[in-house]
DNA sequence: GGAACGCACCTCGTATACAATATCTGCACT
DNA sequence: AGTGCAGATATTGTATACGAGGTGCGTTCC
C-alpha cells in the first residue's frame, strides 16, 4: 500500500544554523540592509546569532555561489556592487526570461490565479511600508508566472530577481515608481485576464525594460562601479 | 609613475583550500565520477586533499547552490538527480538562453573568432577520450557566445551547461551523438561565418533540442525519478 | 615634515575536538 | 524466519583554538 500521501511533516529537514543563517542573511543584504562593499564581518554576524563562526562562513558561500557577496582572501566577504554594465545585462535576460514565463503561463491561469494577484496588487497599494514593497513586487511575479508550470525557469527568474531587488526597491522609491509598477500591473493582469499572452508578454517586456530605464536615469552615478 | 603594467601575478587571489575543493569537486560532479545520489562524504574527501572537513563543507556549500549537490540533514550531501521534466526545462530554458547569445553575438564575429572555433572543431574531432568531449563542446559554445560580450548571460548558461553536462556526456557518447554533434556544429559555424544570426540562431535551437529528444529516447528510464 | 619600520590588534582560514544523530550489527524473543 | 531492541560504529554539524595574513598607529630616521 503506498500511504495515501498523508501530509506529514517532513522531520527530515529542520534546518540547521547555516540555514537559518544563509536565509536571515540573504534577506539583509537583498533588503539593502548591507552597503555595497561592505564587508560582512563573520565574528559579528555569528555573535549575533549566537553561534561560531562556521555556519556564518557556511551561509557566506552559499550567498557567494549566488552573487550576493564576493570573497577576498583573508579580507573576508564583502556585498557585491553591480555594475552599470552588468545590470543591464541582467535585466536583459529578464525580459527573456520572464517574456517567457507569462508566455507559458497565460494559457494555464485561472480564476484563482486572478483573485490571487488581484489580492497582491490590493496588497501593494495598500502597504505603506518600503521594505515589503519588493517582495509584493516578486510576489506578484511569481504569482503570475506559477501557471507555467516550469519550476526551474521560475527558480532561475527568482535568483535573477535576488540579485537586483536592492535596485527595484531603489527605482520604486524614486519618482512616483510604485505608483507606475501598480499602474502596469493591473495593465498586465488585465491582459492576461483575456487570455491575450501577446499582449501580457509585451506589456511584462516594457514593464521590465521601463524599471531599467529608470533606473539609469535617477542612479547613474550610484551605479558606477569603482 | 603609473608602474608599466608589468604583468604580476595576483595574489590578492591566491586560492584557498575551499575554493580549490570546490574547484575540483565541481569538476569530479560534471564528469560524472560520483554516481546520482550517491553521498560525498566529507571526511573521504578531506583525507583525500589532506585537510580537514571544514573547507570541504564550504566547498559544498557552494556547490548546493549550484544545484549540484542536496544536503539531507545530518545525512550530508549527494549528488543530485535530474528529473526527467526539470531535465526538459532546462534544455527549454537552454534554447532561449544561448539563441540569443548567438543572435548577439554573430554581429560581432571576427575572423579570430572563426579560427577560434576552427580549432576547437578540428580538437573535438581529433579527442578520444570522452572525458574532454563535453568540455570541448562547451568551449566551442562558449566561443561563439563570447562576441555577444555578455558576461552575465554566458556565466548564467554555463552555470546551466554545468547542471546538465554529465547528460551531454552520455549524449555524445551514444548513437554517434559526437559525430552528429560536431557536424551540427560546423553548419552553425558556417552560418556565424555567413553572418546569418537567425541561421545560426535556428540551428542552435534545432542542435539543443536535438540533443534533449536524443536524451529522451536512449534514458528514459535512467532519468526518471524515484 | 615625510617615508620606512616596528608592533599591537584585528580578522580570516582551517585544524582539532566533541556532542548529536544516523546506521550497522548481533542477539533475544516470538 | 522475522521483529524489536541495545550497543557499537560512522558521520554530521558546530564550538573552540590557533597560526597566518592584513590594518592602523606610533616611532625612528633622514
Amino acid at each position: 500500500m503506498p500511504l495515501p500521501s498523508f501530509n506529514a511533516p517532513n522531520l527530515g529537514v529542520t534546518p540547521t544554523a547555516s540555514e537559518v543563517i544563509t536565509k536571515h542573511l540573504r534577506e539583509a543584504i537583498i533588503g539593502g540592509h548591507f552597503a555595497e562593499d561592505e564587508p560582512v564581518r563573520q565574528d559579528d554576524v555569528a555573535r549575533l546569532f549566537n553561534v561560531s563562526k562556521i555556519p556564518v562562513r557556511e551561509a557566506l558561500k552559499r550567498l557567494e555561489a549566488e552573487g550576493l557577496v564576493v570573497f577576498q582572501r583573508n579580507k573576508g566577504a564583502v556585498v557585491t556592487r553591480i555594475s552599470e554594465p552588468e545590470l543591464a545585462q541582467i535585466f536583459e535576460v529578464r525580459v527573456l526570461l520572464e517574456v517567457q514565463a507569462i508566455r507559458l503561463a497565460v494559457p494555464n491561469m485561472t480564476e484563482e490565479t486572478f483573485a490571487q494577484a488581484e489580492r497582491i496588487c490590493q496588497a501593494f497599494i495598500g502597504e505603506t511600508d518600503i521594505g515589503h514593497w519588493a517582495e509584493l513586487n516578486w510576489a506578484l511575479h511569481a504569482c503570475l508566472y506559477e501557471p507555467a508550470q516550469r519550476p526551474f525557469l521560475i527558480n532561475l527568474i527568482r535568483s535573477i530577481h535576488d540579485k537586483v531587488e536592492r535596485y527595484l526597491r531603489m527605482q520604486m522609491s524614486l519618482s512616483a515608481g510604485k505608483d507606475r509598477a501598480d499602474h502596469e500591473h493591473r495593465e498586465i493582469l488585465e491582459a492576461c485576464r483575456a487570455g491575450d499572452a501577446d499582449k501580457a508578454a509585451m506589456l511584462i517586456e516594457q514593464h521590465i525594460i521601463g524599471v531599467c530605464r529608470t533606473l539609469y536615469e535617477h542612479l547613474p552615478n550610484r551605479l558606477t562601479p569603482n
